[in-house]
DNA sequence: AATAAAGGTTCCAGCAACTGGAAGGTCAAG
DNA sequence: CTTGACCTTCCAGTTGCTGGAACCTTTATT
């Protein structure tokens, strides 16, 4: 299979592949007598999982790891479970960020009244302390 | 006034003042004899608005934007108005998709009861169509 | 006065995770 | 036989900084 393949087979684009190639993150393929990259069935496999883990917004690294974990099928699954806990941890962080983000951006949003920049209740609360 | 001293009072590194010098959010300052940069109380305040607005995650584009508004004083603030019901909108679909990634991960979270990777609940889920 | 520490300056590199584009080789179809 | 799709590599850019090297100036201490 080539790259176009599996990057639609994986949801990936073929771009991404070659660049999770150079950084580590999958195996060098076998190359055809042409050079183009050749793929096997259980290359889309992993590719999902890569690409099910980014729509988690799992990093990179993080994903590293859980690939060599499964790749260790004996060993003990302490670091997945950690860095998915960790996960869990950054994303309520975030969203709680967010929460207060929308608070403040829903308060200025409401507070023009006039149309002109000089007399705008969204700059003046963006200048004063509380905002 | 020096570069530090307008970096404490602004709450902002010195090095991301120089930074926003260079792209041109602010302006560049006048100079010491020995090369210092001088800056006056005015651009303490300019610096901190743009403090507020990156605590509210608005892009360096956008300040551009609004600090632009804000020297043509008696422009419509259409375009003020504009940039923070984007920037509200945005964070409220970046929350909406936190929370369910938090779903997601709490579910995961929460499905691993085995302690060998080859039977571990996360990397099944991670792994089936579902996930 | 000499020296050390603190605070300036410039420029270059790197982070994450791609994405775009140039320049070129290969392959199937009309 | 040429057009167009697909493959290759490599280089650059994105966002918003941040770290560090190499160097100069000012301030404090010995």
């Amino acid at each position: 299979m080539k790259i176009n393949q599996l990057a639609q087979q994986a949801d990936v684009p073929a771009k991404t592949i070659r660049y999770y190639e150079e950084i580590g993150l999958i195996k060098a393929p076998q190359r055809a007598e042409n050079g183009y990259r050749i793929y096997r069935t259980d290359d889309v496999h992993r590719l999902i999982f890569i690409r099910r883990c980014r729509d988690l917004q799992i990093s990179l690294e993080d994903i590293k790891t859980l690939l060599a974990a499964q790749s260790d099928n004996s060993a003990p699954c302490d670091k997945v479970d950690n860095i998915i806990k960790q996960q869990l941890k950054r994303v309520q962080v975030a969203r709680e960020e967010l929460c207060k983000l929308e608070q403040s951006l829903s308060a200025l949003a409401s507070s023009c009244q006039r149309n002109k920049v000089s007399e705008c209740g969204i700059l003046h609360k963006l200048h004063s302390e509380e905002a």
